[in-house]
DNA sequence: GTGAGTGCAAAGAGTTTGCAGTGGG
DNA sequence: CCCACTGCAAACTCTTTGCACTCAC
């Protein structure tokens, strides 16, 4: 599929920082980059896994691709409500924005409003450096909702549903 | 030790939730209550063992009774960015905060201002039900900016920097 | 007395690491 | 050619679960 100029741009960017930091551009860091200027939205590492094609990037080596782009700050990870991660690009032309995450499904979606930045000045005041911040909502999205009235109906009984 | 009437407001309220949903009020039960009403802060799983006394509780227990305990109502759970979780008792008198998180001891503070909670009813029209929302920064507190490379000695902290 | 709750140990899930072999520069 | 990087498997951490025993009601 033929690629934006926008995507383009990224992706020189990111192979960019890659070099300057002295890391080599590898078959697995090039697709995996690839998988992710192709996302719409942050992804499980699994999803992405899964893209490359598992045959083609072992999942130790995703991860290890993962860390070091995060620290580049090529990628951004943010931990969710059950403990497991989600990446995503970072692009000065992709705005910061926010997520609405399905409890069930995991889906997805964005939300752009960040009502959060304003507050970094004052978390600044308090002393701190390097400040960054994590806002998301979870939710049950409409198609899980009428799934799940079928099996147990009741939401907040015992354990719930997890996975 | 001397508690005041907020405290055991508190401690009361929680008792009768359990029972009134038929839980029965065990040792280890009342053990974890009673540590975290005497928590000004956001705890690690750890710490509540630590301090209820690893002999009088196991770490299991404590989990199935924090699970318990945020099925009532009684305990809140927040999952921190390096996917490990805090909890912490939720009272009509205790504000909902978010809080600063230092990156490097894990020291908290609270942060008396949620600018997101006006943001749940867009996520509602959204089609999303029981919609909860996770806002935390993340930042270098003084201590260890000044510590710089070093780890903190003085917070209360164990395992810091992850490995 | 009885079943909910507990302790212990073992299983799980997600993630990280050790090591020998591979391929980018 | 050499060392950063990879794949594989094993380790690790945090959390959950199975099971027999115990204690709150």
């Amino acid at each position: 599929m033929p690629k934006d100029p926008q995507w383009k741009e990224d992706y020189e960017d990111a192979v960019q920082k890659l070099r300057a930091a002295g890391f080599r551009i590898t078959n697995p860091r090039v697709a995996l980059l690839k998988v992710l200027l192709d996302q719409e939205l942050p992804c499980r590492i699994e999803d992405l896994h899964q893209q490359i094609g598992p045959q083609h990037c072992d999942l130790a080596t995703l991860y290890r691709c993962l860390a070091t782009f995060q620290e580049l700050g090529i990628v951004r990870r943010c931990f969710l409500n059950d403990g497991t991660s989600l990446f995503e690009i970072v692009s000065p032309n992709r705005e910061h924005n926010h997520h609405v995450i399905c409890k069930i499904c995991h889906k997805v979606e964005t939300f752009d409003v960040c009502v959060a930045e304003g507050l970094e000045p004052l978390v600044r005041k308090l002393g701190y450096r390097d400040i960054s911040h994590v806002l998301e909502f979870f939710g049950i999205c409409e198609d899980c909702q009428d799934e799940g009235a079928q099996p147990a109906s009741s939401a907040s009984s015992k354990s719930d549903s997890k996975k």
